[in-house]
DNA sequence: ACCTGAACACCGTTCAAGT
DNA sequence: ACCTGAACACCGTTCAAGT
């Protein structure tokens, strides 16, 4: 996959280097994945990696990158479903990038680029669940706390080895549960009636 | 402070070096301290540190137990106030160890050890967060979602910059107040009540 | 039992040089 | 413009040896 000089530009190449080093880093986690095993698996020097990224940080924004741009695409197909199953896709899409996402926090003091695209992912999740949360009668007020509240429970639930699915499930009802019910406006959501998955609550 | 070989026993020269190696983590983060740093702060070659730790992990653990065991001994003065003045007070307690709680997250999958510790010390605060919230009226069958809600929470702030303190005060009580009321055990908590610092809410 | 000097393996990164 | 061989500085850790 050398391909040298002039027969791939070099975003086409760069595309090829982040697919190598992305599939690396997932398998084996990022701070596990060095970039003379990365060089080695594109056949080039390692020292060519900084040819095309500043340093190993901006290899990690391009993975990030390439990985959310995918899972946005998808995530049109639930945007309009219920809340609570919106929310157990996320988690569940998600699930196999705890490595990668306790990466990216343990970069955020070293490294100000990452820190960087994480808050400007932060900011993107949260403004999208926010309006989530508005359409299912969360008064404006509060959409921006709630919206808060439930990415640190998305991180929580990613971050410690994700919980048992029936846990999961139950840490999802109960936050859904809590957030929409507001002052009457979602009242009914509460109580009693199936989850939307069709089991039973508790 | 090297005081060699037979008039400190191994245990009093142990903590002596877990407090120079503490010091030097909190002011410079886990992974900007060296351990040749630490050895030649407290006067000894970098390979002693090794006759007294098995790895830097080790050393990282016994920085988390001297750090734990202060925080819980002045957290008995406020275990019987009300539930969000205790949430404010722990983020407050432990928002200079931010850094620290991100190094831990990054070696869980790396360290066999320091995932062991995590998972203690979430079990304890849980349960004692859980024990906390039954006395506030969460039904039993709650309280131990409700306590890893809180749980998660208090991580997403305190690894999130831990926010404004005025952003902080809302999540804290939006949480509360979520959490507390329940099918009226504690419905009066939540309407128009002032918050326990006396501030109007929102 | 406690401590050390010297080395080892590995890491991300840089430099000077090639085409 | 693109790529490389060789080196650099640094890291946690180990080894063989000293007392």
């Amino acid at each position: 996959m050398p391909r040298n000089h002039r027969d791939l530009d070099l975003q086409e190449k760069r595309d090829a280097l982040v697919g190598i080093a992305r599939r690396l880093v997932l398998a084996d986690g990022f701070e596990a994945t060095g970039m003379a095993r990365i060089a080695s698996e594109a056949g080039v020097a390692p020292n060519t990696l900084y040819w095309y990224f500043e340093d190993k940080d901006a290899l990690l924004i391009a993975i990030l990158d390439s990985l959310v741009a995918e899972a946005l695409g998808e995530y049109a197909k639930v945007q309009t479903k219920p809340l609570d199953v919106q929310l157990s896709w996320i988690i569940a899409r998600f699930e196999g990038l705890t490595g990668l996402i306790s990466s990216v926090h343990s970069r955020l003091s070293a490294s100000p680029s990452v820190r960087d695209w994480h808050d400007r992912f932060h900011q993107m999740v949260e403004s999208t669940l926010a309006a989530r949360l508005a359409e299912h009668g969360v008064p404006e007020t509060e959409t921006a706390t709630a919206a808060r509240v439930a990415m640190f429970v998305i991180e929580g639930l990613l971050s410690h080895h994700a919980g048992q699915r029936r846990e999961r499930d139950q840490i999802v009802q109960f936050v859904t549960g809590l957030v929409t019910r507001r002052d009457g406006t979602a009242e009914t959501q509460l109580k009693r009636k199936p989850t939307s998955d069709g089991r039973a609550r508790r």
